[in-house]
DNA sequence: GTGTTTGCAAAGTGTTTGCAATTTA
DNA sequence: TAAATTGCAAACACTTTGCAAACAC
């Protein structure tokens, strides 16, 4: 007995008008990234690690229609890039206003609600420029060992 | 002796010491790149741009010394890293405690002085970790044509 | 002299792209 | 069948590294 028994007369209920609705179509490779990503709770992922999981399993999707994919989805509103590493890019299913912690350490991302944390006083922005966004990471080091 | 003046007769007073200090030789690369980067305002440089300025003050530096010059520089606490592309690194010569605007149509970076901006109730860290730091970018777009 | 630093070229990492083959509607 | 999508392999952008030659002290 699985935890996936009541989405296992049809897995794909929802995820199917969520793509279409997005203008793409529910192919067998976007199905299976979209279920991971979006059956259960918010997640981070990147590309390596998602490829990986969706590997695991035993659905064949190349790496590159990975990084596709999540570009997609990023475009279409699904998805968000939080950017925490200038060597790596993060992608977060949580659309909703909200900031995170990173750990250095482990490369992990958690969220941090909007109301747990207050940015007052945003300055005046350059001449000639809107602002299309506010991000704020607190950096946490683990040094668990 | 001080070491105030930053005239042209003695161009590396200062520079020398400081490098000393954080215990590397004052080589000619290194020398050309903390002028750089130390004389005059704060700033904010990518690896190949600062290799770029460098070659044009006609100073030959290999784009690998400009990349170890600046690790060597952030380890020693003489610059700081600012993570707001997944894609490359930029360092920051200010080393007090401030925030960002980053242009994502020409990727340029302003600082935001603290005062300029307040974040409060910083919410309790996972468990086991410490806070590192914590950086506020705010995305700006200057769709200027 | 001796240990440090440099430059080169090669290798490494993460990501994007061109295009033929496959799949979807 | 027409258009969209996929996978591969090659190309890319940025960064790091091994090592011999050059340099600083």
């Amino acid at each position: 007995m699985t935890s996936m028994d009541m989405n296992s007369e049809r897995p794909y209920a929802g995820i199917i008008e969520r793509l279409k609705e997005a203008g793409l179509r529910p192919t067998r490779q976007r199905l299976a990234l979209a279920r991971i990503l979006f059956d259960g709770p918010d997640r981070h992922v990147t590309a390596e690690a998602l490829h990986s999981e969706v590997m695991e399993a035993n659905i064949r999707v190349s790496l590159a229609t990975v990084y596709n994919t999540l570009h997609q989805f990023t475009r279409s509103g699904l998805l968000r890039e939080v950017v925490v590493d200038s060597g790596r890019a993060y992608f977060d299913t949580n659309m909703s206003d909200h900031h995170h912690f990173f750990d250095e350490d482990n490369g992990r991302l958690t969220d941090i609600a909007p109301d747990d944390i207050t940015l007052s006083g945003v300055p005046t922005l350059p001449e000639g420029s809107k602002l299309s966004r506010v991000d704020v990471v607190l950096r946490v080091s683990s040094a668990d060992k």
